[in-house]
DNA sequence: TTCCATTCTTAAGATACCTTAAGTTTTTTC
DNA sequence: GAAAAAACTTAAGGTATCTTAAGAATGGAA
């Protein structure tokens, strides 16, 4: 694939939430930055601050942070067409206590946060698809925390599973063990118990 | 207290993030709606939009759900000078699936999203305070995903009292048990082992 | 002031989930 | 293709949290 068609993967993606013209398709391609990262590299490290969006073209990536034990706690999980980001940072401007991570190698599309913003000004429908994308974010995080006060862990991997079906069987175990919030053996256990 | 010394509360909240002249202050006082909810009153119940930003004069309320089993999970808490809403609802436009409720007798100034985002267009600093809102509810939301896998019951109860410590007084406990997200037996259990 | 409803506590027994440790399987590296 | 590293499984024993049920304390209404 070369980086047209990559563009065209990400104007696609757009245009399920908001109708881009190609004025503004051109606008959009020229702030664009490709990077890719090879497996277990970081693109976020802690006392970093993100400073772009990042749309996975090809790959697989994850946000975790450590806890106060060392213990690594995935937040988010993307693969082709998702976004992935330490957005606390990216939008507070502020350094990162997070890791974002590819966890095979990816080819990402960046749109800096300055250039984004520019943007935002000249094109509304811009500025619109990124509110939603944001919203959608809240939502999920939400979402989380509601499943986590009223679902046990079994309830909480099925839902994974219904949710990220794709993702399930790119992701080594103990990573999606870190997702629900539950130690890999117990995971282990659980799938062994239900199977 | 008269209506003008509410409004001026609200003034001095929005002036520790964005600073309003006193053009900005008239336009956003014709906007505001009193609203004064008994104990127990409901602002908002599943199936309801949320179509106001909301802001707690006096009183103090609460956001919860009901999961599968009638169980109450309470997602927001928050006294004089903290806004109170089902932002999902609010921001998305969809029905609500929360209750939003007076713990006590409770005034709010209320802030129509119609109305309010016509004055975003004429005043940037209005959108800008909102957008730091907004914002600060995620990242809240995502202490609290963080909080739920690192921590366990005592510490978040403990963390709870550190960061509300207004509000542990006014709310019942067996609320801050289903906001901590434990039975408000164990929570009474876990107090009396740490007294 | 009394009564009824709400909230809080206590305790026993049950369950979900963790820790540790060892062995097995899969993946990566050279 | 062999060796090393990473990931997964199993199992035993422990801890955190839940369930149920009953009684005690507190608060609101008449």
């Amino acid at each position: 694939m070369n980086n047209n068609q990559h563009i065209q993967l990400l104007i696609n993606h757009i245009n399920q939430d908001v109708i881009l013209d190609n004025d503004v398709i051109k606008k959009l391609s020229s702030i664009i930055v490709f990077n890719e990262l090879n497996k277990k590299e970081f693109l976020i490290e802690p006392g970093e601050t993100a400073d772009s969006m990042n749309f996975i073209v090809q790959g697989c990536m994850r946000s975790y942070y450590l806890d106060e034990n060392a213990q690594e706690h995935t937040l988010q999980l993307g693969i082709e067409e998702w976004w992935i980001n330490d957005l606390y940072s990216y939008l507070s401007r502020k350094k990162s206590r997070m890791y974002v991570q590819a966890l095979e190698k990816t080819l990402l599309i960046q749109l800096p946060r300055l250039e984004l913003e520019k943007l935002y000004i000249e094109v509304p429908e811009i500025s619109n698809f990124f509110r939603i994308k944001i919203q959608n974010a809240y939502v999920a995080v939400q979402e989380r925390v509601i499943d986590s006060m009223s679902d046990d862990a079994y309830e909480r991997y099925d839902n994974f599973r219904k949710s990220y079906r794709n993702i399930e069987q790119r992701v080594p175990q103990y990573i999606i063990a870190s997702y629900l919030g539950v130690t890999p053996e117990f995971l282990s256990y659980l799938r062994k118990k239900h199977s």
